[in-house]
DNA sequence: TCCGAATGCAA
DNA sequence: TATTGCATTCGGA
């Protein structure tokens, strides 16, 4: 029979641990909630892990220890704990007290000590313990009953573990600790002994003891630091010493995970919106009437005749907004098909109108095609308004019933988006669960997922019917919470009024129309590609004297590191060996492998990605490819692009362009590109208003040529190709908030040399340099940035103590207004294309963007014409300083477009 | 079958 | 040790 169990947390070592790594939480009256959330997660994952027979957690108490009293400075040099910090510390005792942990906190005794007392104390009883800290003094009581646990590394230390990471033994650790000191705790060491040093002298001498004993025989500075402080030796070995015999009030015994105090719990977790904590709990301590709950109690039907249909219509046109949303057979819009729709007027209550539900046994729906024409005028109508969730989706499908949905009021997914981009997600699943504490019925609920999972007309529809009808509850619920938000920011309520809801019909447009694509010339691509990579492969392997997967990075790195010894130049953030293009680009020179592994790379991303899918994607009813825009996904404000992904159409080389070439217009028809030119530069002259750049872009000037000028200070005539190039990498650069660091790797020139150029820049572009500090001080005073039109982006780790990601958010806080607001600006113009221009004539269709660049196909004879005054609406769009420039193109294809 | 890591395409 | 995305392949759980 195995020892029973103790696990012992180190709770105010959780407490720091907790607040430093978790991002900066807080409830929606922004207090902050980070760390209790960090702590308790922890402690559940933990308890969850061992299943321990008894467990604690030990905070710090108030109160001066002992160790105070030998020693007045003893943690003197701790900074104050933050405000953000302190507040959460009597909530997550509340909280763990509740979850019915027992929590030991002792006056004018510090954590560790309790923590020892009760490790040998346990022992002493047979019992084996296990430390939870990230505190290295308490390894000096390791042993084969009492390890210790590295949180952060999941690192179980046992004596041989002890030994292994600090070089000495358990019964050591007192000895090291005493010679090494402790900044944290300000426990004095000797000068300029660390870690190697005292390993040393404990290995040569065993004990402290024995190295004061022979203090003399040591030489050098250190040896003589040592003869000069052997007396606080004595002091600093008695602040390291954990006291172990304390006299505790509380029994092992005690220490078991009581019941727990649910009512507290219930209000703790609504008052810090732990939500998702909140309703596991509410669903376990009310498992049979959770869905009858009086605050929840919801009203859902499932209609299966005429009567109850056109009572739900009536009620539609009557309401000033309805909710709606559709299930269909498949989430690629362009083949799915209706199999319901489901309805709200208001919160609380909705209804499911089966259609296309398909199973055996199926019950008699009403037929899709009579209650489609009775709903037809109503969702073609503008004046009736409608609110979805992600309501693009719905339109496209409606689109294959020729229903052209109006009325576009609300989409709850964009409340939430412009509310706050930075949410992890903004699908209604987890929506529901933020903001309003309720666990909705996922789709793998009623579906089934991976391989198992069924068509939405195979469902049943007693299952389908509450699951349906919930999303258009769940709909409107949010919109009920997102709603008054947004209106009490009035720029977010314009953005989201003017720009965003907007373009939800614009990008329908888009993707429903698709664009045509040149199957053959793809095909006829592939097979030359395969070709060059198998002779490629070939000849890899000859090189290598080995066959070898070539698209394999961990291969690669075998024969080239391993086997041929060529050197490491730069490691992947998991600290293996690099293969990356830049890498292999600087193998190449002295061995011909990478650069046959580099053509290999490219030729086979080509293929794998464009040339080989792309066909395969072509709609059989439509003849085009449809990709889906997704406007709620990106931080920025801009719009992302996904199945297929046409925002990343290669353009750099030869072959890539081949791809672009057969992006093709139909006969008749000819492709044209309009796009900003330096758009983000712009955008960066209007935000900081440095005279310099905004006279460059009013000149219209080259503005690379133009930065070159300035900093090397020669005439626009003299500059060279070379400093256009570094003036241009500068400008980028700056735009992403670079360090001189980035600067000299993306040049290939020294971290000097780059610097250098950094501050030339500055000195003549000294508005830019304030702006740019402007910029970050102000997000961290607010804790975001704004677009020019008000969009916002929340950078919560803008004041966290982690060097690493508060420097990430300073770039972000730089780079999001341009980026932003030049997504914003593009959103506007195609709004107004699509009203001023689209949609009055057949002759020109939108087919895509690419962040600063619009597609169109139109009819030739009508081209020039149009494109004059599409160019003219992109031009026109914003309230900005500068001019905006609009380079456009037209052909065959996209690569002419050019 | 699922997921993280590494890689690379675009603006 | 440069911003924002998406998709691929590999390889291990």
């Amino acid at each position: 029979m195995s020892k029973p169990s103790l696990v012992i947390v180190d709770g105010s070592y959780y407490l720091f641990r907790a607040y430093h790594a978790m991002p900066a939480f807080t409830n929606t009256s922004g207090e902050p909630t980070g760390a209790i959330y960090g702590v308790i997660n922890m402690l559940h994952k933990l308890h969850d892990n061992y299943m321990p027979d008894y467990f604690a957690v030990v905070f710090d108490a108030k109160g001066k220890s002992f160790r105070n009293d030998i020693y007045p400075d003893y943690k003197a040099h701790r900074p104050p704990m933050p405000d953000e910090l302190v507040c959460q510390i009597a909530p997550l005792h509340e909280i763990i007290r509740a979850e019915g942990i027992p929590l030991i906190m002792i006056d004018n005794v510090e954590a560790d000590d309790v923590i020892a007392t009760l490790a040998k104390c346990g022992e002493k009883k047979g019992i084996k313990t296990i430390i939870s800290t990230g505190d290295k003094d308490l390894a000096q009581i390791v042993n084969d009953n009492i390890n210790l646990l590295n949180t952060m590394t999941n690192v179980r230390l046992d004596p041989a573990g002890v030994v292994e990471k600090f070089g000495v033994p358990p019964e050591r650790i007192i000895d090291y600790l005493a010679l090494v000191g402790d900044s944290a705790d300000n426990v004095p060491g000797i000068p300029k002994v660390g870690p190697k040093t005292a390993v040393k002298w404990l290995a040569e001498y065993g004990t402290l003891q024995n190295i004061i004993d022979n203090a003399d025989k040591i030489g050098g500075k250190v040896g003589e630091n040592l003869r000069n402080n052997l007396e606080q030796l004595a002091l600093s070995k008695e602040l390291v010493t954990l006291r172990s015999d304390l006299k505790l009030e509380v029994n092992i015994e005690d220490l078991v995970q009581g019941e727990g105090d649910l009512e507290t719990l219930e209000k703790s977790f609504r008052r810090w919106e732990f939500n998702s904590w909140l309703s596991k709990l509410l669903d376990n301590k009310n498992p049979v009437t959770d869905d009858i709950r009086s605050s929840d109690a919801v009203n859902y039907e499932i209609i299966f005749t005429e009567k109850d249909l056109d009572n739900w219509l009536n009620k539609i046109q009557q309401a000033a907004l309805f909710a709606f949303d559709t299930e269909t057979t498949s989430l690629e819009y362009m083949n799915a098909e209706l199999v319901g729709i489901s309805l709200s007027v208001e919160s609380g209550s909705a209804a499911y109108v089966p259609l296309g539900h398909d199973y055996q046994g199926v019950p008699k729906q009403l037929p899709l095609d009579k209650v489609m024409d009775k709903l037809k005028p109503i969702l073609s109508s503008s004046s009736i308004k409608k609110l979805g969730h992600n309501i693009k989706y719905d339109m496209n499908v409606l689109g294959n019933y020729d229903i052209e949905l109006g009325g576009i009021q609300h989409d709850s997914m964009l409340e939430s988006y412009v509310y706050d981009s930075t949410a992890s997600r903004h699908d209604m699943d987890s929506l529901s669960l933020k903001y309003l504490g309720h666990e909705t019925i996922h789709y793998e609920d009623v579906a089934g997922k991976g391989a198992k999972q069924i068509g939405f007309n195979l469902v049943d529809i007693d299952t389908a019917g509450p699951y349906a009808a919930e999303d258009a509850d769940i709909t409107f619920k949010l919109h009920d919470v997102l709603w008054p938000k947004l209106c009490e920011q009035k720029h977010l309520r314009t953005l989201y009024e003017d720009i965003e809801v907007p373009l939800i019909s614009v990008l329908s447009r888009i993707e429903r129309t698709g664009v045509l694509i040149d199957a053959k010339k793809l095909e006829t691509q592939s097979v030359e590609l395969k070709a060059r990579m198998e002779k490629i492969e070939i000849s890899a392997h000859e090189v290598a004297g080995e066959s070898f997967n070539i698209s394999s990075p961990k291969q690669i790195q075998v024969v080239l590191f391993d086997k041929m010894g060529l050197p490491v130049i730069s490691k992947t953030p998991k600290g293996q060996p690099s293969t990356a293009e830049s890498v292999l680009q600087e193998l190449a020179v002295e061995h011909e492998l990478p650069a046959l592994i580099l053509e290999h790379r490219m030729l086979s991303k080509l293929k794998s990605t464009y040339t080989d899918k792309l066909p395969g994607l072509i709609n059989d009813k439509s003849g085009r490819v449809h990709t889906s825009y997704h406007q709620a996904v990106a931080s920025t404000g801009r719009l992302s692009s996904a199945d297929p992904n046409l925002q990343n159409i290669p353009i750099r080389t030869e072959e890539g362009r081949k791809i672009r070439q057969s992006f093709i217009a139909p006969p008749g028809y000819i492709i044209v590109a309009a796009d900003y030119s330096q758009i983000e530069l712009r955008i960066m002259a209007h935000l900081s208003q440095d005279q310099t750049l905004l006279d460059a872009f009013a000149n219209n000037e080259d503005v690379h040529r133009a930065t070159a000028s300035d900093i090397f200070s020669c005439s626009r005539d003299d500059v060279s190709p070379d400093q256009r190039r570094t003036a241009k990498a500068i400008n980028f650069g700056l735009m992403y908030g670079m360090s001189p660091f980035g600067l000299s790797r993306q040049l290939g020139i020294d971290v000097t040399t780059a610097k250098e150029y950094v501050d030339l820049y500055f000195s003549k572009y000294t508005a830019v340099k304030s702006f740019m500090d402007m910029i970050k001080k102000q997000a961290k005073s607010d804790g975001y940035v704004e677009t020019v039109f008000g969009r916002r982006l929340y950078l919560p780790e803008i004041n966290s103590r982690n060097a690493t990601r508060r420097q990430y958010a300073e770039r972000t806080a730089i780079n999001a207004p341009m980026q932003g607001t030049a997504a914003d600006i593009i959103k506007r113009a195609m709004v107004e294309i699509d009203e001023n221009i689209v949609r009055a004539q057949p002759e020109v269709r939108m087919i895509m963007q690419v962040h600063d660049e619009l597609v169109f196909e139109i009819e030739e004879k009508k081209a020039e014409k149009l494109l004059g005054e599409i160019i003219e609406i992109m031009a026109d769009v914003p309230q900005i300083s500068v001019p905006l420039v609009v380079d456009a193109g037209s052909g065959q294809n996209w690569d002419q477009a050019h």
